[in-house]
DNA sequence: GTCTATAAACGGATAGAC
DNA sequence: GTCTATCCGTTTATAGAC
């Protein structure tokens, strides 16, 4: 580990490639100036090269957002979802969930936040490619919410609404947590999973 | 009101000056693309006009944000924050801020969901003073929940994070409600206050 | 108050040297 | 694998006629 590689890992990892550099600092600066509002030069220049030397490892800076959309809708079903449906009580499926999928915020740079405002800016095929994994999610939520509604368990509730409300408190860290503020990550991850559930639980 | 007016209403309203037009299709295009993601070309020909008649009426993209945003922070002061601050009962002051702040997105094209993320376009200076108006507001909801807690009636809950969350269901709504969808807005506010009030209500 | 025309800067992307 | 140089479309903004 070298100087200059300790200077670096403070905004990134150890052991990256170059290429997941790329990808990681783009999503991140992304998730706090947006698709649109993050140029290639911002980019080029958050990781130490020029504008040319990035289209070396990128086709394109959609084909870039597309990659990072892909990458987090993976990350959500491998670290999120595939968990979850091992979960048979839709109650403990429903907390593990909320707690992982902040938890992996936090783990891997907040690109799971970024699918759902950014998703816009992908072509319409690519679009609904994306789209249709986050509706599996999506899904997976209102079926939980249905199985707690059928033991007697949820509150007078719309299932559709309140999946958006739930996704909108985890997707929405991102846009207001910052490390400085006197919050740690635990308690954050504590806390949303309680919101959520202290919302949707009727108390027996 | 002539058959172009007609048509021209679907998107605006009667009676509006050209200026208020112009801000507030700028809104709304801003909440459907963001700041970063509308131009002045795209704002010109919402309204019908060439981008050069625009700067008639505005002075920069920039400052346009500034004014939208501020004027949506008096429409929240006045429609939301003065009439709350009359409620004596804080449990009843809570449902009614979050009443009548999903209610004022729709009646007002959703501008209030823009403070949260298009902020941070504006100058370091700009930001502080939306930011400052936007703390007393968030300081309003936290004063209420201390009262709520004072009373025995608070969840075991942060109540930081927590008026984060209140927020964030809120304004996520401008993010994923689209008229189309099989909701309506009675629905949503309702549902909206619901889900945040079960959440932060301790069950007596 | 709105237009045509255009300046000036920026942004995404490529060519070709090393 | 990264650089310098550059292309070219887009964007913000202005000048000046009507």
């Amino acid at each position: 580990m070298t100087i200059a590689d300790t200077a670096k890992s403070k905004a990134t990892q150890e052991g990256q490639t170059r290429n997941e550099e790329i990808f990681q600092t783009a999503a991140e600066l992304m998730v706090q100036r947006g698709y649109a509002g993050t140029s290639m030069g911002d980019l080029a220049k958050a990781v130490g090269m020029t504008k040319a030397g990035l289209y070396h490892h990128i086709s394109s800076k959609q084909d870039m957002l597309l990659q990072i959309l892909l990458h987090a809708m993976e990350e959500l079903e491998s670290t999120v979802i595939e968990p979850a449906k091992r979960i048979a009580d839709p109650e403990e499926r429903l907390r593990e969930m909320i707690r992982l999928h902040v938890r992996g915020l936090f783990d891997h740079g907040l690109e799971t936040a970024l699918l759902f405002p950014e998703r816009r800016h992908l072509e319409p095929a690519q679009q609904q490619v994306v789209g249709q994994r986050i509706q599996s999610y999506r899904g997976l939520i209102r079926e939980t919410l249905r199985e707690l509604a059928d033991e007697g368990k949820l509150q007078d509730l719309d299932i559709n609404i309140t999946s958006s409300h739930i996704l909108q408190t985890i997707a929405g860290i991102a846009r207001w947590y910052r490390k400085d503020a006197g919050v740690t990550e635990a308690q954050l991850v504590e806390q949303t999973v309680n919101f959520n559930l202290f919302a949707i639980l009727k108390v027996s």
